[in-house]
DNA sequence: GTAGACTTTCCTGGTT
DNA sequence: CAACCAGGAAAGTCTA
């Protein structure tokens, strides 16, 4: 019922200390028999909370674990700007929902195939009539996991250490530099989230450098080192709900 | 249907 | 020599 990678970083911190603790458990569990009818206050937080929604869906029986993608909805950029009410949001994820059974299901009743696996691979290289790049690309497949932007999922592991695994670390956290520790465990991790097991330090690397361009990074000295641009939130340590 | 954003993949050349 | 950096190019998916 309670999947961790399913929750939003800004409840997934506050409700993993408290459950290590000891705290809230007790309430989560029988917030699970009543969804959605939970008193937000007494978690601290506020009834248009833009993570409300989520948690309820969570607590719902409707939630199985295998639908971590719906956090995805929180992670959009520029999301909190005017946040819509509760019903409203928990509408959105109803519809999310459905999207998800219809794209993600078929997925569901098959194993999950890389094409970076030798039989696509030796599948396309002997298709005379596989476009160039076929084997090695539309490896993005549904949006439904994809919604969480590199950036954000960089900032995320810098700001959850449990899912880390030192594999990115802030250099100064100030300043927004982060300096990637482990190369290959940073691309893995990467490229579970994506599902994308040809995933590599070079393409991942590859895609940080895009952001040079928009902003979102900025090219610092050093090697494995980059910093933050203006246009990427919700890594200071002032903001509050890591969002903007 | 289309454009733009985002990401992946490959490549070449340079640097550490 | 390996690992990394920089950036062009192309292509796929998703969203508006």
């Amino acid at each position: 019922m309670y999947h961790s990678s399913a929750l939003p970083f800004t409840l997934l911190s506050s409700f993993t200390a408290d459950l290590a603790n000891g705290a809230n458990q007790t309430a989560l569990t029988e917030l699970s028999t009543t969804p959605n009818s939970w008193d937000c206050s007494e978690y601290g937080l506020d009834v248009n909370d833009i993570d409300l929604p989520f948690l309820a869906y969570l607590t719902s029986p409707d939630y199985s674990s295998s639908d971590s993608d719906i956090c995805n909805l929180t992670d959009s950029t520029g999301v909190s700007e005017t946040l819509p009410q509760f019903t409203d949001l928990l509408a959105t994820v109803t519809t999310h929902r459905k999207n998800l059974e219809q794209q993600v299901l078929p997925d569901k009743t098959s194993p999950h195939t890389s094409v970076c696996e030798e039989t696509s691979i030796q599948e396309t290289k002997s298709s005379p009539v596989t476009p160039k790049h076929h084997s090695r690309r539309g490896t993005k497949g549904n949006r439904t996991n994809q919604s969480v932007h590199l950036w954000e999922f960089v900032r995320d592991l810098l700001l959850s250490p449990h899912k880390n695994q030192d594999a990115v670390r802030w250099e100064n956290r100030k300043e927004g530099t982060f300096r990637v520790v482990k190369s290959d465990m940073f691309a893995q991790l990467w490229g579970e989230q994506k599902k994308n097991k040809c995933m590599n330090y070079e393409k991942l690397s590859r895609a940080l450098r895009h952001y040079y361009k928009s902003g979102i990074l900025e090219r610092v000295d050093g090697r494995l080192t980059y910093k933050f641009g203006k246009k990427a939130h919700g890594w200071r340590e002032d903001s509050p709900k890591q969002l903007t």
